[in-house]
DNA sequence: CTGTTAGCGCCTTCAG
DNA sequence: CTGAAGGCGCTAACAG
């Protein structure tokens, strides 16, 4: 594999001059120009990457990990999009992106510490979204670039994150305008951000149109269909009564379904249900269920447009940013009980 | 950041003594060793990844490219498995995983190229999977280790695959077993490899059970519910009876259900649907589809081990080598005429 | 067992 | 506009 000293060799230049049309430097006369082009080619010489960052002492590749027990976090496309949008601009700026999928938050964080600390990356997009996220602050500490994808409760980092409140909020208000007026919300693990949020945007819902804020209607559950239904069932058993489910997962919503057709309960009808994520399958399921659904690909071009802005002017970082992507509701049947179908 | 010479100053050694307990060698005074350790520990050393790189010419991290076009590729959970597969051996191996997702062919090509010209990784996985595949060509062509998702037609090459002659015979014996006999096959881009060795096991069941091979029982689709919806359809405009959909992929195996409640025709009795890929929803689809499960998270970890060993003992790659994980078919009613529900 | 000496391939002052 | 020299941080013979 040809290096730089035989192109220079062959050009009859010094490495240096070599180096400085690889730079595009424009001082340099334009025939040794062409004249190193030409050997370049000849030799079929590519710079080495690896020997380039030890020299400038940065990567050009971004770090990018997530931690994931079992395929759960795969059954929507979310960070498949994600990662492709990370990707595509990542590509446009020649910057490249190193992945790691941990089973563990405590993996993950030793993953992240670790490609930085060798210096295998010039920055870190994370996409944890704990309420008490011990990587954030170790991520500080260690004084990183990185953008997180979600938001922190706690430090002012920067951040691209969907509009849960806000998607949460017009959600509900759109099943109160159906006429459902006692909804339950069916939440996924509370120590996330993201539950919190959405929880959130369901309340201010119920407040703006003056109805009641039955804290029993807010039901926790565990990430699956089943966890649905059963949180659901929990409810039922306590003797509290709801017209509508707010889901904030797909997951959920589906478990909804399961529980309507359990009980006899017709959709729309007799139970109203919105889903959060917009699943490909959503609109094929009967009857078909709205969903809100996220832009998991703007999320991630927004990340990395934004990490690779900081890289580009550390000055950046010093402030707080969050930028917030908005998503869009799917109205579907399952959600509609006044107008067409 | 510290260095290999600050922490030798500290300890009072030469640098290469330092490089030595990174190295784990044996030869080095306990004493001496342990002298070393305190200092890393007090300098807070870790070694920078990029100078080792360079020092010995490999980079430890593996590249992983695939090109997808929009988010359809992800509607099932294939790759993000992979990935978690991949990733996984990786880990435990201390490699590292550089992704690259493109949006056609060429690119794709373009970026392995790349990557292993600038020398970032030290080998590939890759996972086309066309009939005539240039990148193969390619790859071969500048002598990269590599490993295929998938299986090449026309070159040995190391590869892992799922048996999808296997997989596509075993589900069409299921149908013929349930007394369907004029089973239709809807196929996916026949010029994927994949395509093409599941009409193979298609006709392979087929024959095996002496039923005629009609060929025009045999259609391609778009990529999509849709496409399935209007493959059958035309077969329908064109004349052609059948009493069964074997799908090549999931979204068909739907668009084959949405083909049935349009006409009115009831599943199983009426067509019965066996899809492929088993997406996470089919079990929750009204009827329950019957669908082969492909085991992707172990085809990454095949792969990933399968590249490593390569990469320690170069011999290996000489060889062709082409492993095959057995997928499992996932009977649920859709496809279930004659037992029980 | 340990230190010295050269690189790995490229970039970057510093001169001229 | 171009070359020489030194360095990025680590490894790997080669001597002792």
């Amino acid at each position: 594999m040809a290096t730089i000293k035989d192109v220079a060799k062959l050009a009859a230049v010094s490495p240096s001059t070599v180096s400085r049309v690889i730079a595009g430097s424009n001082r340099i006369s334009l025939e040794t120009k062409m004249r190193v082009h030409r050997a370049m080619e000849q030799l079929n010489y590519v710079p080495n990457a690896i020997a380039r960052s030890l020299a400038r002492s940065h990567t050009r590749t971004i770090g990018f990990t997530l931690a994931r027990q079992a395929d759960q976090a795969f059954s929507n496309p979310f960070f498949p999009e994600v990662m492709r949008g990370m990707s595509s601009v990542a590509q446009t700026k020649d910057y490249n992106i190193l992945l790691s999928i941990s089973r563990t938050a405590e993996e993950e964080k030793a993953k992240c510490l670790q490609l930085i600390r060798e210096r295998r990356v010039d920055g870190l997009i994370v996409s944890t979204s704990r309420a008490k996220d011990p990587l954030i602050d170790a991520l500080i500490k260690e004084d990183v670039p990185f953008v997180l994808i979600g938001r922190s409760m706690e430090k002012p980092v920067l951040s691209v994150n969907n509009d849960n409140v806000q998607a949460a909020r017009l959600a509900t208000s759109h099943l109160i305008q159906q006429g459902y007026h006692k909804i339950a919300f069916i939440s996924g693990d509370t120590n996330l951000v993201v539950s919190l949020d959405r929880i959130d945007g369901y309340k201010q819902a119920l407040i703006e149109h003056n109805l009641p804020l039955a804290a029993e209607r807010i039901v926790e559950a565990d990430f699956s269909i089943e966890g649905g239904f059963q949180a659901l069932n929990r409810l039922k058993q306590s003797g509290v009564e709801f017209d509508a489910v707010m889901a904030a997962d797909d997951l959920f919503a589906l478990g909804a379904l399961k529980f309507a057709e359990h009980y006899g309960l017709k959709v729309p009808e007799e139970l109203g249900i919105v889903g959060f994520n917009d699943s490909p399958l959503m609109s094929f399921i009967d009857p078909p269920l709205t969903s809100v659904k996220i832009l998991a690909y703007e999320l991630g071009t927004e990340a990395m447009e934004l990490l690779l802005n900081v890289l580009d002017d550390p000055e950046k970082a010093r402030t707080k940013k969050e930028i917030v992507i908005a998503s869009e509701l799917i109205i579907r049947k399952s959600s509609q009980r006044c107008e067409e179908e």
